[in-house]
DNA sequence: TTCCAGATATTTTTT
DNA sequence: ATATCTGGAA
């Protein structure tokens, strides 16, 4: 593709931003506006024009599928395949810088990254270690501590403390927790960040080959960074390389992860010299769902301001459903699917969008009844299955014994009569010789700490991982490595004997570990299949293992709204427009949380095309019991003109003036939905709708004899409960 | 030490 | 509803 060629497909705004030569370009793009069109049209264009190279080029999202995506695009831009690129997330790319430069950052050649789950569970040891009892000092707030000050990029001995215990003693484990990491040669999702930073600050050498290489700084989604990310870039940058960024402030979501909107804000000041470009032009959904997005998010105050505009026709209204309960919610969704469907709509254009992983689980058993294929993004990754985890534990064991996480996760599974007491007795030789699990083990075998039995099992057990080293070190496949582990640990009879549909599953999902492990390519940097697999494993942390889900037939998809970012269909249905479901109960309380939760409906509406669906329930069954919500107040900021109803079992729809109905016909009842009532004649029973107002009044009342009714407030005398 | 049953806690989003 | 934890019996 020639220079010219690329800047033809672009609007004036978007052909500003991507031949831009300012040295900072900041791109303040709204949704559906070609803000990843720009980025990799703009990097396309710097090689193009020689005012780059491939090497010289530095791109940064926050997902990997952002990232995978980049890289394809600009491939078929360049029509030249991308392996000079540095492109990927942070955490990917200081990964990479890490692993390159492992000795210089003061960490073993095979460092191993660990996952939350792994970071929880050295959590609850060292409570347990420093003899916290976890009712006062939770280790999920621990887990919560430590990653918020990595992301704040402070060490342990830079938390400061006012002499308050509850503070003293995150501080104090958090300290432990460094040592014990660094020990075992593992680094969290934060330290990947922090160890970079450092990496930059504390060996100018390097920081300067590296800003010699890169002429050119991209990042994407910059709205979601957070300050250990941008203190990364701004020492990188220096006052040399050039930066551009792409953000919406309206769509940042991610601020309970330490993400700061106002960083986008500020990086004007941050760099001077840096040219502003918006885009506001949207090309991809209708004018009404437009409106309906602004609508919603005018509601936030401090944004940087924009607004979507499109050339494209009104389209149909945003429809409205009304669901009796969650299960109708499913129902309904699944058959107007099935109906798109039958009309000639590719389920790829659609999809089901919802707040939280839970509501998956119905929306997929509707799905499964009718028969619709689909795929689901995030919930239980690949990776963090159990079984998984297990597997990929022994590798990890294998390549380092130090590797404590892993050996905990394993040293009983499948059970081997090495019981909570004998690891307990391994802890303690561990801390007072201040060596690893593995070390301590070897110490207590040879000075007889443990008793005959224990003793006997352990070494089992250490023998084992020896053989299974030996076993897979000539093999040449990695597939076969994997495979012989599975079989040898004796993982696969372990989940085989799992009864019912669970350890088979588990048992396919060790068998898919050997394929997804087949097709890794890694790159020339390994030279024995074993350097190989230790690449796996360490990319393996960082993967969301959300590829399977491309390689599927023809499918309708399901995701969170968080994974949703970035993405379009041509329908849309975001299901569950509850309050307290969305916006989530816990984020109801401070404006910041109702803020984002905002934003996310605001990335929700505008993820649809030609179509937008919302439903949500009047009562819904969650952790275990029957709740009733009103509907969310996102519903109600969309002008009721943009809406139109939904009827079960008919096609007709009519528009709909939302919001004062349901509110007026309770208020002059005096009772609220989901109250019991009594009636003189049908008995007892639950409140689950309302319409009308004044005289007019009517409630749906669900009685206990399991018959429903629609009664006049006005004559039905209810009492309420 | 293992296994099982029953109690108990935990409900957001992700690299 | 579910996952996780705990305690007690085998």
């Amino acid at each position: 593709m020639t220079v010219l060629n690329l800047l033809d497909q672009l609007n004036p705004e978007q052909r500003q931003a991507v031949e831009s030569d300012a040295q900072h370009l900041l791109v303040l793009a709204g949704a559906g506006s070609g803000k990843t069109r720009v980025l990799t049209h703009r990097i396309a264009w710097l090689i193009a024009a020689g005012l780059a190279s491939p090497y010289s080029v530095l791109a940064v999202t926050f997902t990997n599928k952002a990232a995978r995506e980049m890289r394809g695009r600009i491939e078929e831009l360049l029509e030249t395949p991308s392996h000079g690129f540095w492109i990927g997330t942070f955490h990917g790319l200081a990964h990479r810088l890490l692993k390159a430069h492992h000795e210089t950052a003061k960490l073993p050649a095979n460092f191993q990254v660990m996952d939350s789950d792994d970071q929880l569970r050295l959590i609850k040891r060292i409570l347990s270690e420093m003899n916290i009892s976890d009712e006062r000092v939770q280790p999920k707030q621990v887990q919560w501590f430590i990653n918020q000050q990595k992301d704040e990029g402070r060490r342990a001995q830079y938390v400061t403390s006012h002499g308050d215990w509850y503070q003293d003693t995150l501080k104090d484990i958090y300290v432990r927790y460094e040592e014990l990491c660094q020990r075992s040669g593992l680094v969290d999702f934060g330290e990947l960040l922090l160890r970079a930073h450092e990496l930059w600050l504390e060996n100018p050498e390097l920081l300067a080959h590296y800003q010699q290489r890169f002429t050119h700084l991209l990042v994407d989604e910059f709205q979601d960074i957070n300050t250990i990310q941008y203190a990364w870039l701004q020492v990188l940058a220096g006052n040399k390389l050039s930066m551009t960024i792409v953000g919406d402030d309206d769509q940042s979501i991610y601020g309970w992860r330490g993400a700061k909107v106002e960083t986008i804000q500020t990086f004007e000041h941050d760099f001077p010299g840096t040219h502003i470009v918006r885009l506001e032009q949207n090309y991809r959904s209708t004018a009404a769902i437009l409106d309906a997005a602004n609508a919603v998010i005018a509601n936030n105050p401090a944004r940087l301001g924009k607004n979507l505009w499109t050339e494209g026709e009104r389209g149909d209204p945003i429809r409205l459903y009304a669901a009796f309960n969650e299960q109708d919610e499913a129902r309904f969704t699944a058959d107007e699917i099935q109906r798109l469907i039958d009309g000639g709509t590719n389920p790829n254009d659609i999809a089901i969008l919802y707040r939280s992983n839970a509501q998956s689980r119905v929306l997929e058993e509707a799905l499964i009844h009718s028969q619709i294929p689909y795929r689901i993004y995030g919930g239980q990754r690949f990776y963090e299955r159990l079984e998984i985890r297990n597997s990929v534990a022994y590798l990890r064991l294998i390549l380092n014994r130090q590797d404590d996480a892993a050996l905990e996760r394993i040293i009983n599974v499948p059970t081997r009569g090495i019981g909570n007491k004998t690891v307990e007795t391994l802890r303690v030789v561990a801390r007072d010789q201040g060596c690893s699990l593995w070390q301590a083990g070897l110490f207590a075998i040879e000075n007889s700490v443990l008793t005959k039995r224990a003793a006997n099992a352990l070494e089992d057990f250490m023998l084992l991982i020896a053989d299974l080293e030996e076993a897979i070190t000539d093999l040449d496949e990695l597939g076969k490595m994997v495979k012989t582990v599975n079989e040898a640990s004796g993982l696969i009879e372990f989940h085989e004997k799992e009864k019912g549909e669970k350890g088979r599953a588990r048992v396919e999902n060790l068998q898919e570990l050997v394929s997804a492990v087949q097709s890794f390519a890694g790159n020339d940097e390994a030279d024995t299949p074993m350097a190989l697999l230790g690449q796996f494993l360490g990319e393996a942390s960082l993967d969301a293992g959300d590829r399977q889900a491309d390689e599927f037939e023809d499918s309708i998809n399901l995701m969170t709204l968080h994974s949703a970012k970035g993405l379009e269909f041509d329908q849309v249905f975001l299901v569950g427009l509850e309050e307290g479901l969305f916006p989530h109960k816990m984020s109801m309380n401070d404006p910041g949380g109702l803020q984002e939760e905002r934003r996310l409906a605001y990335v929700g509406i505008t993820r649809a095309r030609h179509q937008l669906t919302l439903t949500y329930a009047e009562s819904r069954r969650l952790f275990g019991s029957e709740t009733f919500n009103s509907v969310s107040r996102f519903v109600r900021e969309i002008p009721g003109e943009l809406l139109s109803e939904v009827r079960l079992r008919s096609s007709v729809s009519r528009p709909v003036s939302f919001g004062l109905q349901q509110d007026m016909a309770i208020d002059h009842a005096g009772l609220s939905l989901g109250q019991r009532v009594r009636h003189p004649m049908f008995g007892e029973g639950t409140l689950l709708n309302a319409e009308g107002g004044g005289a007019q009044a009517r409630v749906q009342v669900s009685f206990d004899d399991g018959s429903e009714r629609w009664l006049m407030v006005q004559y039905a005398k209810l009492e309420g409960l």
